[in-house]
DNA sequence: AATAGAACATGACAATTATCATCTTAATAA
DNA sequence: TTATTAAGATGATAATTGTCATGTTCTATT
């Protein structure tokens, strides 16, 4: 009893609870949630779930940064969205009733909580705003995928990299040193852009020489953002 | 009344009703729906929705082919979906509260129907098999653009051409002279695979040299599918 | 501190793809 | 039917991007 108590105020408190899908759910449903979840700890470079893997529920990003990407043929890992603390992960191969289609691994140590998909149906089933909130997720990140596409189609290399940074920047803001956040590899960062390590690499260097950005060792600071936002959207 | 039974019958029996989410709904629900419903012809070129417009609702294609595109700075067209008959439009903006994220247009005559955002939103509340069959679609048209994002980089062009033949072949078949139904243009297709037309022309002409496929006119025959197949995976 | 391995960086070059120009053929309107 | 325009085709060339080779700088581990 006491158990269940904390279990509910910890995911009552949990910022997943406050940013996803799972804000629609009631006292009563928090605490079954509590009650079923499990957490885990992954640390950087660890996989939470593998492409082709069965994964049976959802995921919540208590803390960290994961990537979901996929392997290519020739070895080259194509990063297709990159999660934090707050969202869920999983959600689409969940519902689709598939395996997963991603590899979802951790960029930086990881917190997340895993929630079996007999709780999230049940939810589905008793809570309306919650299955609305999903599906509105769910649409989010299908406008997405759908306007990356056509910017990797229509923009440069050059100007991904630059709307990447800028991206980057919004989404996980900067240390206190001003550098960004998210610390990537370029290999990483060569990834999301689609395209190959070494342009990355030549691709940041020339930016640095411009004066758009500043590389601090490997990390990256924007010194420029108007000029990064000119050259993206030209 | 009988009006009504006429409604409900031809709504009943169409074929987005057997197709998309509205397979879930029952008797009392396909009358209403036939009720609400509106229906357009749409000619070759015309547009259903614009990027922008607020559609307060989803389209039907009972008939013909439609593209979802969105139109490029420099003039270019870079479409993102074909849909065709027993498919739904618009349910994306129409979830998430949006402005249309993409313009669609008719790329063969077409017959819609539209039904008023008011009437999906009382099947979302009184039809939990409708939500799931909708979160479904929308799912499936996330892992689809998911995919495509991951072959446009991963892929040569020559790569996606012969992807795209053999995928328009598998949705919307052939014609009696085995050449494929839909009939796109080069820049349309070019569109779709995500390059110059020119570069597009240029191999389509180069598949025909080498057997792959026939130049019928305008109109496209696949001949060497099995080649295709390996030239798209290789 | 020494060593090994990973990540980063850059040059040289090749391959892919886009752009511009021109021409032919097909479709459409006067 | 003829004129006009759009679609298709192809060459020449330039720009972009990838690949391979090599070197440097970190980072971690002994």
């Amino acid at each position: 009893m006491h158990q269940t108590t904390i279990a509910m105020s910890k995911c009552d408190q949990c910022i997943v609870r406050q940013l996803s899908s799972l804000k629609a759910l009631n006292k009563e449903e928090v605490i079954k949630l509590a009650n079923s979840k499990t957490s885990y700890k992954i640390k950087k470079g660890e996989a939470i779930f593998e492409e082709g893997e069965i994964t049976n529920g959802v995921f919540c990003v208590k803390d960290g940064i994961g990537k979901l990407s996929k392997l290519s043929a020739n070895g080259k890992d194509q990063i297709v969205k990159l999660v934090k603390s707050g969202e869920l992960l999983g959600q689409r191969s969940m519902i689709s009733n598939e395996p997963a289609n991603l590899t979802a691994k951790a960029v930086a140590d990881m917190e997340v909580c895993f929630i079996p998909k007999s709780e999230i149906i049940n939810f589905f089933n008793s809570n309306n705003q919650f299955s609305l909130n999903m599906m509105q997720s769910v649409c989010e990140d299908l406008k997405e995928s759908e306007n990356e596409k056509i910017a990797l189609v229509q923009k440069t290399v050059k100007q991904r990299l630059a709307e990447t940074l800028l991206h980057l920047h919004d989404e996980f803001g900067e240390d206190t040193d001003k550098t960004l956040k998210v610390q990537l590899t370029r290999e990483e960062l060569a990834g999301i852009i689609g395209t190959a390590t070494e342009s990355c690499i030549r691709l940041l260097s020339d930016f640095n020489k411009l004066g758009l950005i500043e590389l601090v060792g490997k990390k990256i600071m924007l010194k420029d953002v108007r000029a990064l936002k000119k050259l993206a959207d030209n």
